[in-house]
DNA sequence: ATTAGCACTCTATCTAAATGAGTGCTAATG
DNA sequence: CATTAGCACTCATTTAGATAGAGTGCTAAT
């Protein structure tokens, strides 16, 4: 369905108030934006018109006699309907391209280093949702003696994941059995998902009486608790500073410092973009729709980035409800591109 | 040399004055004075001698008519001679003990948790410079072939310290040679810190020619690799929603924006970190004695903590210039010693 | 439908005065 | 001679009132 010329102008004008407001942190008037507008019509009009926006809900007045503000239905239909999709101007790109390259052989690295540029760009917050082996497959898996009662277990994934943890035994391994039972394990596991694997090797355990009861056993309690530690997620944080310099926060301490403890436990977060990396693509959530307590004041944009068409972490931009969308979705968009991009390439070397 | 009465006297008001002003963050009248402390005096003597204590430098007035606040020299001079030693209450050594034990064999874990509850005791931030495998010493190499041209280079070294890196090899090595090279690795360097191990494969490499040379060569590629990567300190925060609440930063933006940038670019800290922590026992810096421009308005309080007798990290706790030293002392002290002893203990079950 | 004009509202800013906490000085005291 | 009561003085903070100005909503004209 067409937009009639009135739906046009009424959005072009919620375009001008968004950007105006994201641009100056302050209520934006109708003399301002009849100045802007084409074609051009008197702050009358105008005025006509954001009441009209002001009853669909899509900006409000601080007080009476002072200009609109967009709420966050108003941004949520900026960001859905209104604002036009800009990309990545090529020097950014670069710029981006360049921070991330420097091949050291480290997917965390990688990691953090997109994330610190992707925070010097948008001069915000940054997460990076960084794979484990937890949610991988099992590529191999070695298990080194440290001493007879210890073993350094390390779990290897694919997409160039590692993991290591020292496992104490409660009965002695020799050397010789270490390796017959990393070659057992390697057999038997390689391939299946880490996450399932204790429950796997529990069931069979019981189902089976057999020759390989004894092996069983012993790569259970030895996986058990190698990956009991292992966490599913790691989040990585950039740009702490940049957000806290926002208007938003500067003037309000206490919303500062709701952000830092949102910031500090991690895990609701976490929680909360697990959902919305599921699917590749990018995602857009504004202030209330993120549902955490102390981040109301925030929208945050993610990107998933993986290898070729699978998705296998994300990364996103923390700012205040008041963000430059354009230019915060086109960023993320790139970074995540830029990621992908790079860890396929390098999958593929291999 | 014994404390004259006077000096007695003065040193006594001096605490008063810096504890009050720790209390409230609100200059500190000879009225208030006069009320705590015995014997008592009146207010008038008190102006007196805050008036020496000014002279003295040790405190200061915000404006002719308000009451006094220490000086950087004032919170030395507290710190040094004045304040009484305070021990860590047994409820809240209990609740750090309790925080910290739960016996999961992850050094890393281990600080993180320590840093958590030491952040949550003094309600300000926390640093922790963990160990990394660079600094300590070779206990075994172990080379995971990955693919004919990829490999896992896993460092273990003393103190329960792993590392691992992929490496990416110009030539191919087999699953024989990885293994041979491994043992020659082993039998080599074992014992040797990892800190110097470049320089003296490379000096190896310049005298030798022997039958050895083609195995140094090699093991230069993949260690130099490996090193390369491996950070020789890891610093771990904790607690910065706590620090940015505190009324030093709360109102205002520009100093909490510094502090985060600070914080956010860790390099520098590190290094003045690095020297607190060379010898055991606690430390205490006081605002430009950090000589760190954005650190300026804090004080740190470090102690080291290690096996038995070798340093081999440190934990302290980041806050406003005017913080209750005597508590976090005590505290820092507390949870450096906490973790010594675990890390001890552990080390014997080797 | 659009717009010029205008009365109205409400915040932000400014000024002036009052408040009060705390000092330094002086003279009296044991 | 250290101590103290008394007092004048200073200066940040608070309070109140007046002013300015930005922006609106409404009305009447086009």
């Amino acid at each position: 369905m067409p937009l009639s010329d009135f739906d046009q102008r009424r959005n072009n004008i919620l375009r001008l108030i968004v950007e105006a407001y994201v641009a100056t942190a302050a209520p934006v008037g109708s003399e301002f934006i009849a100045r802007k507008l084409r074609p051009a019509v008197s702050s009358a009009t105008i005025r006509n018109v954001m009441s009209e926006l002001e009853a669909m809900g899509y900006v409000e007045q601080p007080h009476t006699s002072a200009g609109r503000v967009p709420t966050e239905r108003g941004y949520r239909f900026y960001v859905d309907a209104v604002m036009d999709q800009r990309r990545l101007p090529s020097d950014q790109l670069q710029q981006l391209a360049v921070a991330i390259e420097p091949g050291e052989l480290d997917v965390a690295q990688l990691l953090e280093r997109a994330g610190i540029a992707l925070a010097e760009l948008t001069q915000l917050g940054v997460f990076v949702v960084a794979p484990t082996v937890r949610h991988s497959k099992v590529r191999q898996i070695e298990l080194v003696p440290l001493s007879v009662r210890k073993l350094l277990c390390v779990l290897i994934a694919n997409e160039e994941l590692i993991a290591s943890h020292v496992v104490e035994l409660e009965q002695p391994l020799s050397r010789e059995e270490a390796s017959a039972l990393a070659r057992f394990l390697n057999e038997e596991l390689g391939g299946q998902p880490f996450e399932g694997l204790i429950d796997s090797l529990q069931r069979r355990l019981l189902a089976e009486s057999d020759s390989f009861y004894y092996m069983v056993k012993r790569s259970l309690d030895i996986l058990q608790h190698a990956l009991s530690t292992e966490p599913s997620e790691r989040l990585l944080w950039e740009g702490t500073s940049y957000l806290v310099a926002q208007p938003e926060f500067a003037g309000h301490p206490r919303r500062t410092h709701d952000l830092l403890r949102g910031l500090d436990t991690q895990a609701p977060l976490v929680e909360r973009l697990r959902q919305d990396l599921a699917g590749r693509g990018v995602h857009v959530r504004i202030g209330h729709e993120i549902a955490l307590p102390h981040l109301e004041a925030c929208s945050y944009v993610t990107a998933s980035f993986g290898i070729g068409p699978a998705a296998i972490g994300g990364i996103g931009v923390l700012g205040p409800t008041r963000m430059d969308y354009p230019q915060v979705r086109a960023t993320v968009e790139a970074t995540a591109r830029c990621v992908t991009e790079l860890l396929t390439r390098w999958e593929q070397g291999w």
